[in-house]
DNA sequence: CTGAAAGCGCTTACAG
DNA sequence: CTGAAAGCGCTTACAG
């Protein structure tokens, strides 16, 4: 029983190597002005103490975080993986420390996490989600810097924003499978946000005549009971996880892909790669973009402007189409 | 231009309302002896100045933060998402606010993501990974409230801990498939972490022969090469990601599922169900493994003894067994 | 090269 | 019910 021992602090370290406190913390910020003799004599005493410093207390008196807080929509969605990575490694190079915080694809979660990740005094927020729109941003937009990472309905101005451009990731899509000589493409989605009404819309312009299914009205069922029927030879999907399914649902009926139905996703996630036919699926530059994201971040915490930049996709092949 | 406007404090608002500073940070905590008539002044003047209150000020005086990391190995790992899940709703429930951290599967980036976790001064720590050890760990748990989920080398005594029951899980599994009629069963692991070998050894209790492959050593090329060969019927694998590879491959071969090779998996993560045949796995009961973990981390801080909890799995049953 | 003072924005006793 | 003082653990000028 030696008592509940208090964690040490800067006077104690300063009281154990016989120097002002004001010396300690130069020594350990590892300041130039401090003698060879004192710096060794503090570094020890700290050692020895097991000190460690307050985050509080420093980012209270400096005034920085050195924190960027990362929102995520969902940690369920593959599709972000990289995009935090990218984050990460730009963040570390910067000196910054990265916390992420989910949502669950809640908008009212969302925001909540959104509010808690500043009340936290993150220095800046990146807004990986298309669930949040302008509304909801714009508050927190002027009080730290904010880059968003997708495409929300909208975005404030003083928000940076990076995106990738869904209009091209869709063209990619419908001409592969129209050089593959499809005339009948069906187009699958699973919501009406902004990235697949864009891809909605190149598609439409690509496509003589438009057949569209939502997953959320039996449209998987009524997809291949058309194919069945005579309609559709290829579906592009508004994402890997709604063309997966569409893969799952065509095997267990016995159509044979691609042979009577060719699929093409949109992410190029790890499920692509698992499934079986392999899915073909619009790829954006994820790493590049959460980097890019970052960058912005930084800029803006320079007092920079924020920019909209939007990352080109490209197809990767496989065996579904 | 009205020049950069400094964030309000509470002086400010004390100044606004002409009342003293104390009584402002009382009527903001909602402390109950405040008059009403200071009270509406003070938060209608806080509301004016668009006052927020500096999180850093308030952890620094009252030394909690309120805050729980939680450490991830692998944000791509889906096993995770309802542990975190089962974390985030039992820690808003206590009050507690979540931050997440991740370390890629890399023992050297997890380490240093515990580091930050810590310094960036949470209350308490739970790691969701198998990804390190005792030795990454101690330290740390000494000196703040930690609780590990899931199956490391070994556990410090500090800490809390809880896991699913390995053992048991792999005997559902294999009893399963002996019971569809497998008599020759093979293991897939890919790698020699307590999980995986817990799993093996509950399989070569059950079968006569065991029959063991690693994925790092072209081993499911090797299972399949055997099954064409007439050797095993039947494969448990180390984790879902392991079979998922498996009944790709063997789809890629030609060879049938379930009837000329049956799988099973482990973690009954999302991906069990996207893919055909549809996955057979043994499910871990996770945001009940998240919320047990969260409840330890409580216990901890108010200065209960570390437990070790050990949760049941059970068998899903679909398509490729 | 080193120390004493002031201050970051808040909360916590303690008087009145 | 309200205010003045002290203090949380640090950093930032500023003297010497």
């Amino acid at each position: 029983m030696t008592g509940t021992a208090r964690r040490p602090t800067i006077v104690d370290v300063a009281r154990a190597a016989s120097v002002s406190k004001s010396l300690v913390s130069a020594a350990l910020r590892g300041e130039p002005g401090v003698s060879a003799a004192s710096r060794s004599r503090i570094l020890a005493a700290a050692d020895e103490l097991g000190y460690r410093s307050n985050g509080w207390a420093q980012r209270l008196v400096s005034g920085r975080s050195s924190l960027v807080g990362v929102l995520l929509t969902d940690l369920r969605n593959a599709y972000q993986t990289d995009i935090v990575n990218g984050i990460e490694d730009a963040a570390a190079a910067a000196g910054f420390d990265v916390v992420l915080s989910h949502g669950r694809r809640d908008r009212e979660l969302l925001r909540e996490r959104l509010a808690s990740l500043t009340a936290l005094g993150v220095d800046a927020v990146i807004a990986v989600t298309g669930h949040l729109d302008a509304d909801d941003l714009a508050a927190l937009a002027d009080r730290v810097p904010m880059v968003v990472v997708g495409r929300p309905a909208s975005v404030p101005d003083a928000a940076g924003w990076i995106r990738n451009d869904d209009e091209t990731g869709a063209r990619l899509a419908v001409a592969h499978l129209q050089e593959r000589g499809h005339d009948r493409i069906a187009y699958v989605h699973g919501s009406s946000r902004p990235a697949s009404i864009a891809r909605r819309d190149a598609y439409r312009a690509l496509v003589t005549e438009a057949r569209e299914y939502d997953v959320h009205d039996d449209g998987i069922a009524r997809l291949l009971d058309a194919v069945a029927a005579g309609g559709p030879t290829a579906a592009f999907a508004a994402n890997d996880r709604i063309a997966a399914q569409i893969v799952a649902e065509a095997v267990d009926r016995g159509i044979r892909l691609p042979h009577d139905l060719a699929v093409v996703g949109y992410d190029n996630t790890e499920l692509a790669d698992l499934i079986r036919p392999g899915l073909t699926s619009v790829d954006q530059p994820r790493g590049e973009m959460g980097a890019a994201a970052m960058a912005q971040a930084l800029g803006l915490l320079d007092g920079g402007v924020p920019e909209r930049e939007v990352a080109s996709p490209t197809l990767v092949v496989r065996g579904s189409s």
